[in-house]
DNA sequence: CAATAATATATCGCTATGCCATATAAGCTT
DNA sequence: AAGCTTATATGGCATAGCGATATATTATTG
């Protein structure tokens, strides 16, 4: 796993990202998080199921339970309108934090 | 002020990044982020002085009062053979976090 | 068919980082 | 003398993420 520290803050935006094209639900998202990332980031459910919750009292997410036979019920979350707001600007802040990182630490931009 | 929870962790690497070619004393230390950050990432004094000390307890910097005339006391911290090392590993540590990041959130490295 | 693993959600108590506010002290400017 | 800048110091707070534990359903495997 990276430095500990270092992801504080960045699951919000891997959160909404994911949800940009398709709903999710919190288990699917933790291993896309794990799985697109090789294993270098992966976030606690006790960090992600209280996330989501956020999210959707900010309005930033709509979630709805979703159960089929055969299936532990889910519960699915979309991205509102809002939410795709919030996540175009996390987006460009992200941005703007690497570079600044990296011009302070002297790593260049591949 | 860039999203405040996303520089969690990042002060670190700042630091050291910044003792590297030569000594330099904390409130140096806080300026200089913000000025090459050009006024995106500021750290509290509250933060960057405990975090000299951390950083000294744990042998990666190495701090030696100067005091000159017409000047205040200063502290000035130099990186030790053991920060170079930890420097470097949190160099590497960072490059590939926003990789995961990049990859996750569908941002191309310019 | 019983044990185990994987799927899926939920939450308590803890740790760590950074901040606001406040403090002290010295030098510079007006 | 007052106020600004430099420079370090710290108590109490807010917040994110984690370890541990819990519940419940479905799948696998010996």
């Amino acid at each position: 796993m990276l430095a500990r520290e270092l992801k504080k803050g960045s699951a919000e935006l891997l959160i909404l990202s994911l949800l940009e094209d398709q709903p999710r639900h919190g288990y699917d998202i933790g291993n896309l998080i794990e799985q697109r990332s090789k294993g270098r980031l992966k976030f606690n459910v006790a960090s992600l199921y209280p996330l989501l919750y956020r999210l959707e009292r900010r309005g930033w997410i709509q979630g709805r339970w979703v159960e089929k036979a055969g299936q532990r019920r889910r519960r699915y979350y979309r991205l509102t309108a809002e939410g795709r707001k919030v996540l175009a600007a996390q987006r460009h802040s992200w941005r703007e934090f690497v570079e600044a990182i990296n011009r302070i630490t002297g790593i260049e931009h591949a």
